[in-house]
DNA sequence: GTAATAGTGTCTATGAGACAATATCCG
DNA sequence: CGGATATTGTCTCATAGACACTATTAC
């Protein structure tokens, strides 16, 4: 099959983030706009080449992320996603890139990129709606990265890198509101989630701001799966959205 | 931060196939023998590199999968594992590969390969022990696979994969135990997955071979997401191995 | 009949879901 | 105190797990 002279092909190797974060209770992906064609003045994903042939791949999301996103690396979830590499993809020529999905929490306002025209969060429904104009398959790898944080909600305890250092339990619940948008009920979650080894551990008594009993603080557990996992339930006529 | 007359890296984009089965009751992997360098006479997932530059990356590993394996496209489920291109993994440049991952129902016997010296189906226990020499990363490779397997038996309706087009409960219940590694109870496993809306359809009643009551034959069901799913028991002592 | 495998029924413990009730803050 | 949010408790229903029992074949 292989002859003597063959020669295997070479592709562009590419990395892109899908970089999940909260706002006001919505689920929010990172875009900036592209400044240089292709599809200039697209919506695009955080990502870019590799910069040399032997930087690792994760490495170069580390680097993107902190070149494009201004996020540190650190106690940041950082998970691959897939492989696109459809022929065609990419006009420039073969480009294959690797996605990365990475959780921040809620982070001081707009981030200003390096190479980006424009950096901003924007609400996932408008994402996937279709209503914007994303570059490349990006939206594809949106869906893929929002369906990944949606499962990994159920059995890992991704849900925390949501969050800041310390937390509540509403604001926990919140994530899952918003990842999977639906709404649970407050008091059976808070008994889930307690009775859940290893999830949350106390982290003192709280301050409040406005009204009501203040919550009690919580930071991530040594756990990282969750046993028994947090069920989703199937999709009903009567959620929140 | 990128020059004008800075170009990007190319590396070489390879595929790896990890074909898992069934064989007497036990997990098998399907490797075969290298008869080039480098790694020569160390065993090696199938795979190979991208043919053309134009070649789809899920074309190339029907490919492989069909050239090395003689298996053929129908009904062979075939998933994407994840992308492992460390600098350093292969001797010859920087290779990318993209792992896949195919479940394929019990076959005749052994497999001549065709640029492959030699193809068998090992037990996993014994590749994952680390007896066998391993060729690159592919243990790696095999031990993410044999994950997404567990995994995904808990989700999805994929156990039926290692199936002929009909099977028994029984033969079922072989492919969770083999997968997992535990022993489960008949009785149980047999109104779950009889409960379990569109995982499994009435085929007609059966033959039998030598003794016993005959069983009833199943073929697989249309759901291929399991809802509520098999729940996989914590790793106990009392497991079977 | 016996041996062997297939399939059904029953009991119990656990957990999810609905929802009432209590606690603790602010003013 | 009332308003608001946090936390606990109780009830019910579904289901996983243990395991006794019945059914259907070959001999």
């Amino acid at each position: 099959m292989t002859e003597d002279h063959w020669v295997p092909p070479v592709v562009l190797l590419a990395v892109d983030l899908v970089i999940l974060t909260l706002r006001q209770s919505r689920l929010h992906v990172l875009l900036i706009e592209r400044g240089i064609e292709p599809h200039k003045g697209a919506l695009a994903l955080p990502g870019g080449f590799l910069q040399h042939a032997e930087e690792d791949i994760i490495a170069a999301a580390h680097r993107e992320l902190s070149e494009e996103a201004h996020l540190d690396v650190e106690s940041l979830s950082l998970e691959q996603l897939g492989v696109y590499g459809d022929p065609g993809r990419d006009p420039r020529g073969r480009v294959v890139s690797v996605a990365y999905l990475a959780i921040a929490p809620r982070l001081p306002e707009p981030i200003a990129g390096t190479d980006a025209a424009d950096a901003a969060w924007q609400p996932i429904e408008r994402v996937l709606s279709g209503d914007l104009d994303l570059a490349f398959d990006h939206r594809r790898i949106i869906t893929d990265g929002v369906e990944r944080a949606r499962v990994k909600l159920e059995h890992s305890s991704l849900a925390t890198a949501f969050c800041g250092p310390t937390f509540t339990i509403t604001d926990l619940q919140d994530v899952y509101e918003a990842v999977w948008g639906i709404s649970l009920d407050p008091r059976n979650f808070y008994r889930k989630v307690q009775k859940t080894e290893g999830f949350i551990l106390p982290a003192g008594t709280a301050r409040k701001a406005t009204t009501g009993r203040p919550a009690r603080l919580f930071r991530a557990g040594p756990c990282t799966v969750l046993y028994p996992p947090m069920v989703r339930p199937a999709a009903s006529p009567s959620a929140k959205e």
